[in-house]
DNA sequence: TTAATTTCATACTACTCGGTATAAAATTCG
DNA sequence: CGAATTTTATACCGAGTAGTATGAAATTAA
């Protein structure tokens, strides 16, 4: 999406790949949080300086919320593919595997940035801790569908109540993220993930 | 301990309450995180102007450390008694409910301080966020031994791994206080803490 | 070659940050 | 009373904040 802003055809070539530039105040943004995260800080990791950052992203929320987006498709790109597994109980478990080899991945910043992006913040940035947790907010609101649905399909107990459920996985995950920027490793989560889900509800015998 | 620094019988005498400014701060902090606290903030909500707080308190790092400390004794208060409770469950419910008592009390901020107080920040503010991460592992640390000897009196199964146990539990503690953040209640968060707790370990049957 | 356009690098703005110098005010001790 | 001492309030400090004005550099189109 955004190679597809097209370039201009006429004026001084832009010297830095947008991308890239991007990639890199993730990675900041990743490690110092919004509010903890300087426009020098980003300049110097983008290699670019402030005008540029500018023209090329509108400002620092909107470079924040553009680096959120990528965050989201890459590094966290195990969340919303997980509601797509056959059972509740692989998508749990899909969900929770996934955090643990993403949240403490060594060649990245420890944790979730979703999470320790904004958790607390002045006045100033409210707004940015508000769209983190909206966005946390409605993970939990699809994953509680996914498992209202699976629920429907019989692949859960009439008796589990989804919402809950949800909240637990949601509650988890974020509390993996927490243990992660303590420097827990990814094997070291996953066992915490597998204690986790050893009470996820299975889905009742069918009546042979 | 706050109050038996005696004031000196000499001079112009303190024009405020040291402890309740202290819990002002505490409020403060809580709400918006090291970070995100200006002086101009701690001062307003403190009722004092600034050297009144150095003097009081050294300054802004040292302040925050006497908040946690008051943090952990009050409203906290219900971590480190947990650990006298009879039982290892007994120990991990009387953790989980007090947490979703005390995180989601609405007459408190949202959250827990240690949690959130700097979990991302500026490289100034490093040695506050390791003095959190340091308070979160040594509480985990504590449970950790505290299911050690309860396996040892037969409390616990023999193949159960009281480290990965206490790490679940502290992961669910943390989530929860996520959670709370987003606004969930004190009830939706014991619904949670149920779930947590119902594949906690059960004592071995004594073999009659 | 020249005009138009866009990006570049530098320097700057207004403001806020944590922290402090200074001197007046309020108290105790002699 | 007056001297000593501590806290008060105000005004200030240097540094860092997000963001921008400006003009040179680099390109395309005419």
């Amino acid at each position: 999406m955004s190679a597809a802003n097209c370039p201009p055809s006429v004026g001084r070539p832009r010297c830095f790949d947008i991308d890239q530039a991007l990639e890199q105040a993730l990675g900041v943004f990743w490690r110092k949080g919004y509010e903890g995260t300087s426009l020098t800080d980003l300049t110097e990791a983008m290699g670019i300086n402030k005008p540029s950052l500018y023209a090329a992203f509108g400002n620092k929320e909107q470079l924040f919320l553009k680096a959120i987006e990528l965050y989201e498709n890459r590094p966290c790109a195990f969340f919303y593919p997980a509601l797509t597994q056959p059972t509740a109980l692989a998508v749990a478990e899909f969900m929770l595997y996934g955090a643990a080899r993403s949240y403490a991945d060594s060649s990245l910043p420890q944790g979730c940035l979703v999470v320790q992006g904004a958790l607390s913040c002045s006045e100033a940035a409210a707004s940015v801790k508000q769209a983190l947790i909206t966005r946390r907010r409605e993970g939990e609101q699809a994953l509680f569908q996914r498992f209202e649905a699976a629920q429907q399909e019989g692949d859960l107990p009439a008796d589990v109540n989804p919402k809950v459920l949800a909240r637990y996985i949601g509650t988890v995950l974020q509390g993996m993220a927490i243990q992660a920027t303590h420097g827990v490793s990814s094997d070291d989560l996953l066992q915490v993930a597998r204690l986790a889900l050893s009470n996820f509800p299975r889905p009742p015998e069918p009546s042979a």
